[in-house]
DNA sequence: TACATTTACGTAGTTAACTACATATTATGC
DNA sequence: GCATAATATGTAGTTAACTACGTAAATGTA
C-alpha cells in the first residue's frame, strides 16, 4: 500500500480529503446507474425527489433548496428534459418563471428508482450506522455558515503574527 | 432561510454533501490567495508539502501519493512551473521519468506559505477539535476502499428483491 | 538479441460545479 | 405612469477532477 499523504496532513487537507470521498463515491454511482443500464445520472435524484415533494417549482426555486447555483439546475434540468423526464412551461402568473414538473415517464420511472436509492441509503448507513457522523457534518456546516474558512485562516494568521 | 433540501434527505445525499462541503471550502481558500495576492491555487499545498517532504518525485509518484490520476498532476504540476515553483529535469537512471523539484523561489516563499497552511489547519481545528471527525473519515475512506458504494448498494438492492 | 509487455508521461475530451454577463419581465417609487 | 431597481432565466467561459488513448522507454522472456 502507497503512502497515503492527504490522509497523512490532517485537518489541513480536510476539504481535499472530502472532495475525495466524495468524488469516488459520486463516481461509483455512475457506473451503477452505467451497469443497470438506467439511463439517469448520479445528481438527479436530487431533482427527482424535490420536485415529487414540491409538485412543480421554479429553476430558482431549486436553486434555493439545494444551494446550487442557478446554471448548475439549469444544466441539470436541460439534461433530465432532454432524457424525457421533466417539463417545463411558462408559469401563468409571472412570465419570468418556468415551472419545472415531473413527467409521465419520470412518474412511471420513479417507485423503480426509488428502490436504488433505498439500497445506497442502507448501504451508507451499513458503514456509518454506530456514529454521529451527520450530526459532524451539520456542525462542520453550521460554523461554515457563520464564518467562513478564509475568515477563520485569516483570522488566525493574524493572531500568529500578534 | 431557505429549506437545506441536501442535509434533509439525510445519508442519501452524504456525497453531495460532502462536496458541497470540500466546494465550498475550496472557493474560499481560493479568496484567500485572490484577497492577500497570493500567487497559488487551493491545491498546490499539496505539491509544496510533498516536495517539501521527499525532495524529488516523478509525476507517477506524487499521484500515488495523493491518490490522484496522473494527468490530475500533470495539469497542476504544469501550473506551478509556469508560475516558477517547480522544474523538471530528466531522471538520470530512467528516460521515460521526469524528476520535478522545488525552484529556490518556492524554497523562498515555502515559510510565508507555511503560516498560511497552518493558520488553514488550526481554523479546521478550532471547528472539530472535540469531534472524533477524522477518525470517521479514516473510517468511511477504510470502508469504501474495502467495499465500493456501488457494491454496497447493489448488495442491498439485491437483498432487498429476496 | 529481438519481440512483447509494462511503465511513465503526455494529450484530448468529459463532467459538474462555479462566476460574470445578458436579456426579459415584474415590482417599486417619485 | 414612467423610470429605475430587482428578479428569473439563459449563455459563455473557468476550474479541477476524471477516462481513454497515444508514444517512448525500460523490462522480461524465448
Amino acid at each position: 500500500m502507497h503512502e497515503d499523504f492527504i490522509k497523512e496532513l490532517g485537518y489541513l487537507s480536510l476539504a481535499s480529503r472530502l472532495k475525495r470521498i466524495s468524488d469516488s463515491m459520486i463516481h461509483s454511482g455512475r457506473q451503477m446507474y452505467k451497469n443497470l443500464n438506467v439511463d439517469i445520472e448520479p445528481n438527479w435524484y436530487l431533482i427527482f425527489k424535490l420536485l415529487e415533494k414540491h409538485g412543480n417549482l421554479s429553476v430558482t426555486d431549486i436553486a434555493e433548496k439545494l444551494q446550487f447555483s442557478h446554471p448548475s439546475v439549469i444544466t441539470i434540468i436541460n439534461k433530465m428534459t432532454l432524457a424525457g423526464y421533466l417539463q417545463s412551461e411558462p408559469c401563468p402568473t409571472d412570465g419570468r418563471r418556468q415551472w419545472i414538473t415531473l413527467t409521465q415517464k419520470a412518474k412511471k420511472m420513479l417507485p423503480e428508482y426509488q428502490k436504488l436509492w433505498v439500497a445506497g441509503t442502507k448501504g451508507i448507513e451499513n458503514m456509518l450506522k454506530d456514529t454521529n457522523f451527520l450530526t459532524l457534518l451539520d456542525h462542520l456546516e453550521q460554523e461554515l455558515s457563520q464564518q467562513s474558512f478564509m475568515e477563520r485562516t485569516l483570522n488566525e494568521f493574524n493572531n500568529g503574527t500578534k
